[in-house]
DNA sequence: CTCGCTTGTGGAATCGATACCATCAAGGGA
DNA sequence: TCCCTTGATGGTATCGATTCCACAAGCGAG
């Protein structure tokens, strides 16, 4: 019960109970084959010392280490954090813990994540690349002797599975949407075009625009609240403004939705106002926005089953297994393209 | 070059590059006292195998194991997953990697993390406890022999160092605003009541009121949206109802607000609304709502930064810690008060 | 009464990296 | 020329838990 500055052996709990180290091992590992009275005495023993399996030798001993790695940009956002939840309780209940790494989409970063999660020789391993063309990423993941699972973004080129929603279908029933709504005019506010989603999305806007013989719009200049205004200030003083806009990003949108606010331009009376993504408080803006909503936490928890399911595998077989997991998006009507809000 | 199926280690480095052990293990580890040849030579192969030192193997040696744990109940609070973000900054800069464990605030869960951290012999522990009070979890973190931090909450009755925010002052603030704004029927609703930070805010708006003679008006109810719907409509349908509400946290503030637009309660006109915590989207809310506004990140990172303080320091030492970090609040003007915003 | 079988137990090799110690060659000063 | 230092390198015990193997005791059946 007392304090103890260091963490006790398996062998001193065999000395102090008088029993030799595989008892203990046994007694740890269930007490199978152990006498009830030995049992006993060396649980109390493991009591008083507060003795607690090293498993790092465990480990060393050739046993899984029931550990992943969840590598993704940011924990702080809203989606990751969302999918690393999901994640760590399937994680839990194949009693196994997460290691969460961000890399801020820094290809540099990325690979120093993976480093750091082999040498702690994780059973496997989830990641969000930020770049899904890279090279160096992609060769080093397909090296890399444990089973990996992108998410969100899948690795080109490589037969690595990934989990991920259908951003192409999402973009493109968001567009028909606004289409039906009788709009012409509409925009695509993409933010960075760099990631695999983004591009994705813009494809479905433009595979929608093109059926309907639309022109597309497309501005990639919002960072910021400030670019946001710009942008909106600008598209606003042509001769023909946008009737609506498509926002391909949750920040985006935000930031649209305040330099609509900010410079009076009512939504949707002037322009109308999709976001892809949904948050928390859609629906509690004046007005609602209607958005694509994706499945988050199905997002993360099918990735870490999947990966679970790869882990059980034996190291050389490769079964057939999909190569990406597209899951469906679905809209959520509110006010902000002038529907009535869906009910839900 | 190839996929190798399992870890290669430092001996098959060794025998391939024709070497000894020693030689590679400090051309891993720096590479001094290594002929430069020797050094370029082992390199290669260690490259060509894609060799990984096997950290459970060094952690065996006695080397401190570079993890330390995180526990929280939720990585989906944003408070939590902005702490888990500063703190994992700390961490790798100090070449170390987090565990993040989460708990729902269940203190059997909780006391199922730290066992799986200590197995894992993380050299040292960050903790946000469900229940401040709860022996338990006290005994046990005063027991391992690794060095806790507890975090937004502290161990009552131990000497784990905490990290916070001030939440009385921030709160006794938040009232006090309020009162200054003539304001006299000023309601608190709390939400959960079990949270030491709560009880705190409690606290903080108890003392305010006192001070100015006014009379505490606390509701416990509010759960989710429904139930601030009921207690709004309650509230307003009395004789003398409430001029102006302190919500006590996030979530409670964004259902009344919810709750006080559906009923069509202008916000200040009939009622002001002051939220603890601030929120992505206060500003963009239509009114903008006062808050007050918590260090976050500071929170997360002082927690890790005083952890990895105490990680140096001898293990029997006990020099003069604080005890406690409480770290200011401070009050973000916004419109819900009739204020004019503060800048920024 | 002894053979096989089960149950309870301990000894010792093993996993992979580290680090103490030993070895050997080369070079510099006396 | 010899001793000593310095640099480069290798052998091997070690960390803690697991597990194969061995062994002893008890017991029912033949």
């Amino acid at each position: 019960m007392k304090k103890t500055d260091k963490h006790p052996t398996l062998s001193e709990v065999a000395r102090a109970a008088g029993v030799g180290t595989t008892t203990v091992s046994r007694v740890i590992n269930g007490g199978h084959r152990v006498d009830p009275q030995t049992l006993a005495r060396v649980q109390r023993v493991i009591e008083r010392l507060g003795y607690m399996p090293n498993q790092a030798a465990r480990i060393l001993k050739g046993d899984r280490t029931r550990t992943i790695g969840f590598v993704i940009p940011s924990i702080a956002d809203p989606f990751f954090s969302s999918c690393a939840e999901a994640a760590q309780a399937i994680a839990r209940a194949n009693d196994s813990v997460l290691i969460v790494m961000t890399t801020q989409n820094d290809p540099h970063a990325e690979v120093d994540a993976v480093n750091v999660l082999l040498r702690h020789r994780a059973d496997g391993l989830i990641i969000a690349p930020g770049n899904s063309q890279s090279r160096l990423l992609r060769t080093m993941l397909e090296r890399i002797p444990l089973p990996v699972v992108a998410l969100d973004r899948p690795i080109t080129g490589s037969a690595i599975p990934c989990v991920l929603a259908d951003n192409f279908a999402g973009a493109r029933l968001a567009t028909e949407h606004l289409i039906e709504h009788g709009y012409e005019r509409i925009a695509c506010l993409t933010g960075e075009i760099t990631l695999y989603t983004i591009r994705e999305r813009i494809r479905g806007y433009r595979a929608a625009m093109k059926r309907a013989r639309l022109e597309c719009i497309l501005d990639t200049s919002i960072q910021d609240y400030r670019s946001a205004e710009d942008t909106v200030q600008r598209m606003f003083s042509t001769a023909n403004p946008p009737d609506a806009l498509l926002t391909l990003k949750n920040s985006t949108t935000i930031f649209t939705f305040e330099a609509l606010q900010k410079l009076n331009q009512p939504i949707p009376e002037r322009v109308a106002l999709l976001g892809y993504d949904d948050f928390e408080l859609a629906a509690t803006l004046r007005p609602s926005v209607t958005v694509i909503q994706q499945p988050v936490e199905e997002v993360g928890r099918i990735a870490a089953e999947l990966l679970f399911e790869r882990m059980q595998e034996a190291p050389a077989s490769h079964p057939s297994h999909p190569r990406q997991v597209q899951l469906s998006t679905r809209l959520i009507r509110r006010r902000s393209c002038a529907c009535q809000p869906s009910l839900n």
